[in-house]
DNA sequence: TCTGGGGTCCTAGGACCC
DNA sequence: TCTGGGGTCCTAGGACCC
């Protein structure tokens, strides 16, 4: 069985949880100026705050709202914290958000899956002072919708075999994936409950979902075919994005940010050891309208130098309105494992090329292995011609 | 002072190749 | 006076998730 956990209210508890003058009451964890909100205390939601509302909304609909900018190096201890109640009963996690994953309770024959998630939640109320729900179900997803149909602090078991009597009468929304847009899609097609999704035929299914019919169907009657636990994957882009403090129409200091933002994700990806080779620009507008616009290098690299053109570029091209942006964000993607042979290269010291190229293959195999290079430059490591490969 | 920030995945059209 | 069919890559936009 799976034992699926999720905080209530988490940013917002957490905050209660350290300070005791904000317990029982309506507290929120938000951008002061011109943010939203990320999370909201049980009283807030109860005066009407919800996530996402703008925080000035929140501010207008509840008054005595306390609001707290988010400290994530917090939340990241008690998350740490509330998994650490999962290892008591199994290796098998999987963390999924800061206050979300799964545990596989099948290995452990001492205690039922129940058994070990009551005495999680309670544990963790205990020690810190936060409430979590928990779903346990035979696969992720129902143990998923589970713990989210009880917040907060609660547990819900859904025995084998029961999946449909459970999921059948929950509107579609409950399914991971099925957004507001879809919700009201699926609505005009007749489709208000996940029974009515089980029961719908899959060309039905296809005309509203495409390529995801299949899963969703599948979904929909309770089965789910991810493997239980799953490791983590790579990242698939590094990205940042900024709202300004006053929407600008000063191209001088939007590319001063690009470039600030850019360095800091080639930091990033030193420090994971990858390289980008496409790079892509979006703005907001003040009318909250957004464009993108993107370019791939020929090679993969991590120097800002090779980016800050292109980006600058790419703000040229997108930025074909007359009208103050309002945000930007830069994401860079086609990411490729291990550094470009080429660019070591010329960062190489020697004699002349043949030794410089052998003090590069030496080095490249030391730091690296020839397993990390990348693709396409992995003949100048083999090749006894690869000197004149990289002119 | 309406509307954040970090991501993933899918679609659809066009270029290009065989 | 007609014009296939498969594939990949690139780009722009949108839905969705936490």
């Amino acid at each position: 069985m799976i034992v699926h956990l999720d905080g209530d209210a988490f940013f917002a508890s957490v905050e209660q949880a350290a300070t005791a003058r904000l317990r029982g009451k309506a507290v929120a964890v938000g951008g002061l100026r011109r943010g939203i909100i990320a999370s909201a205390s049980y009283e807030a939601r109860r005066c009407g705050v919800y996530t996402p509302m703008p925080t000035s909304r929140a501010l207008k609909v509840c008054p005595h709202l306390i609001l707290v900018p988010g400290d994530f190096e917090k939340y990241e201890h008690f998350s740490r914290m509330m998994f650490s109640y999962f290892y008591d009963f199994t290796p098998e996690v999987e963390i999924t958000g800061i206050d979300e994953g799964y545990a596989d309770m099948g290995g452990n024959h001492r205690v039922s899956a129940e058994r070990a998630a009551e005495k999680i939640r309670r544990g963790i109320v205990q020690s810190l002072k936060i409430t979590v729900s928990e779903g346990v179900a035979a696969n992720k997803l129902v143990a998923q919708i589970a713990s989210k149909s009880c917040k907060p602090y609660g547990l819900t078991h859904v025995a084998a075999g029961q999946e449909a009597r459970f999921l059948d009468p929950l509107d579609v929304g409950w399914l991971p994936g099925v957004g507001p847009k879809a919700v009201v899609a699926f609505r005009q097609a007749g489709l208000r409950l996940i029974g009515d999704v089980a029961q719908a035929p899959h060309s039905c299914l296809r005309l509203l979902v495409g390529r995801g019919a299949e899963t969703l169907s599948e979904h929909a009657r309770g089965i789910d075919l991810r493997p239980v636990v799953a490791t983590r994957e790579a990242a698939k882009s590094y990205g940042q994005q900024e709202t300004f403090d006053e929407d600008t129409v000063d191209a001088v200091y939007v590319r001063r940010i690009l470039r600030l933002m850019t360095d800091r994700q080639m930091e990033r990806m030193r420090n994971d050891d990858v390289c980008a080779r496409t790079v892509s620009l979006h703005l907001r507008y003040t009318d909250m309208v957004e464009v993108s616009r993107s370019e791939s290098l020929l090679e993969p690299t991590r120097l800002a130098d090779d980016f800050y053109g292109v980006v600058e570029h790419l703000l040229l091209r997108a930025w074909d309105r007359r009208v103050r942006l309002r945000m930007v964000r830069v994401a860079f993607s086609n990411l490729y494992r291990g550094y470009p042979v080429v660019d070591l290269f010329h960062e190489t010291e020697g004699r002349n090329k043949k030794d410089r190229l052998q003090t590069l293959v030496a080095e490249v195999q030391a730091r690296y292995g020839t397993s990390s290079l990348m693709r396409g430059h992995q003949f100048l490591l083999n090749n006894k011609d690869g000197e004149s490969a990289t002119d």
